[in-house]
DNA sequence: TCTGGGGTCCTAGGACCC
DNA sequence: TCTGGGGTCCTAGGACCC
């Protein structure tokens, strides 16, 4: 997390340039491409989850949709209670992808200092760059207006001091706004918001500050540290911190490689036997296992993620001696957690996290194995890789999961 | 008809070693 | 027979973010 007062400085400039309604955004110019008549943009409508698979929760709204109440992350049953005439549209990544890179290879135009912070938003070290570009903020409402002319979506853009600052800034009204939160702004424009609205505060947290009679930004930023500690611990002096508006964390615009990856899915019914996981373990871990091949990496600890019909979750992982990307050795060992860990409850989702990612392996055999072995199913997996490149990611599969209705749904 | 999927970071407790 | 800390590593779970 960023709130590190080190390095704070009153002279760096911050932007966080954030896409208004990203998923609606970008689905509505997709389906303006494709012939749609109308722009989505302007009904009351959602992108939403498939709700055959219960996977059907708001995953973005459109202005309309939001002024009915309608909030991301509620059930589509919830908003549609809330707005009869509702239009949902599935997601579409592979668009979101795209258009996410329209934007940053916009922006590098002007700055390669470009942290990527999620598929809709990022930060720049304007700082950096001011005396080429001039007024930050003429630059901030001319860079606003080149991304609508040019990639037909709004933005809005907060600037601050530091990246805190910039990302609370872009959040206050929207869409297609320009606001600042300069460290003299801080106590006006930010001490009067409720304590829900400082990034990092979720719902936990809030709940239990508002216990405190911490109801406002401004209240934790003037909080007693020694009261809040016993409740905090460690979080205590970086939530204060947040509060007053001071984050010395700075733009870091190299991709840095993720930690870990998962995979993970809501089946459409309940499991209950270890069979039926078994066959969704299975085409979890080559799905990853391809990826990690893909990206040359090796994976050094695999826990295995189970939700019941309650919601709640477990997992259990295992730590390796040796790397793998093997997709029959991750299945093996995701089988063993499963079957430590499953206490015969029915299961409501399955997934697989791949964590200590490495870039090599110095594979050291174990008593009893040998490396023949090894080399043969990595070969297989370089083979069916091969295949899924030359024809396609679905032409082959494993012959044990074939005409499953659990991969159907996959 | 409650509640996606992919991440990061933190905490607490246990095992183990010195 | 009972009793120490300190440090590190590992695991399970929780909180938060988009």
């Amino acid at each position: 997390m960023w709130y590190n007062v080190d390095g704070d400085s009153m002279d760096r400039i911050i932007f966080h340039i954030d896409v208004n309604n990203a998923f609606l955004s970008w689905s509505a110019i997709d389906l303006l491409i494709n012939g749609f008549k109308e722009d989505i943009r302007n009904y009351d409508a959602v992108i939403g989850g498939d709700e055959s698979r219960r996977a059907g929760i708001v995953l973005a709204k459109s202005m309309g949709a939001k002024k009915k109440g309608i909030i991301t992350g509620e059930t589509l049953y919830s908003a549609r209670k809330k707005c009869p005439g509702l239009k949902v549209y599935p997601p579409n990544y592979y668009v979101y992808q795209t258009k996410s890179n329209s934007l940053f290879t916009l922006l590098s135009k002007y700055t390669p200092d470009i942290e990527i912070f999620s598929i809709d938003e990022c930060f720049i070290d304007y700082g950096k760059v001011k005396k080429l570009y001039g007024d930050e903020l003429i630059f901030a409402n001319k860079l606003k207006d080149e991304i609508q002319e040019k990639l037909g979506f709004t933005v809005n853009i907060g600037l601050g001091n530091n990246k805190l600052c910039a990302k609370m800034a872009s959040d206050f009204l929207k869409p297609n706004m320009i606001h600042t939160l300069f460290n003299d702004e801080i106590k006006d424009k930010m001490w009067s918001l409720p304590i829900e609205e400082l990034f990092g505060i979720g719902k936990k947290t809030s709940t239990k500050l508002r216990g405190l009679n911490i109801n406002t930004i401004g209240d934790l930023a003037n909080a007693d540290f020694d009261k809040l500690a016993p409740y905090f611990k460690n979080q205590t002096i970086k939530m204060i911190n947040a509060a007053n508006g001071k984050d010395g964390s700075p733009v870091i615009s190299e991709q840095v490689e993720s930690k870990g990856i998962s995979n993970s899915t809501t089946l459409d019914h309940d499991l209950k036997t270890s069979e039926e996981i078994y066959k969704v373990l299975h085409v979890i871990a080559d799905n990853l296992c391809t990826a990690l091949r893909e990206q040359h990496r090796y994976a050094c600890v695999v826990v295995v993620i189970l939700k019941d019909r309650y919601f709640k979750s477990y997992s259990h992982q295992m730590k390796l001696n040796n790397g793998t990307n093997i997709t029959s050795e991750v299945f093996g060992i995701s089988k063993k957690l499963l079957d430590e860990m499953w206490n015969l409850e029915p299961i409501r989702l399955v997934g697989i996290r791949l964590d200590n990612l490495v870039k090599e392996v110095n594979y050291q055999m174990s008593l009893f194995e040998s490396n023949e072995d090894r080399t043969k199913v990595s070969k297989l997996d370089k083979t069916v890789d091969d295949l899924k490149i030359k024809y396609g990611h679905n032409v082959i599969g494993n012959a044990y999961l074939k005409d499953d209705n659990i991969i159907k749904k996959y």
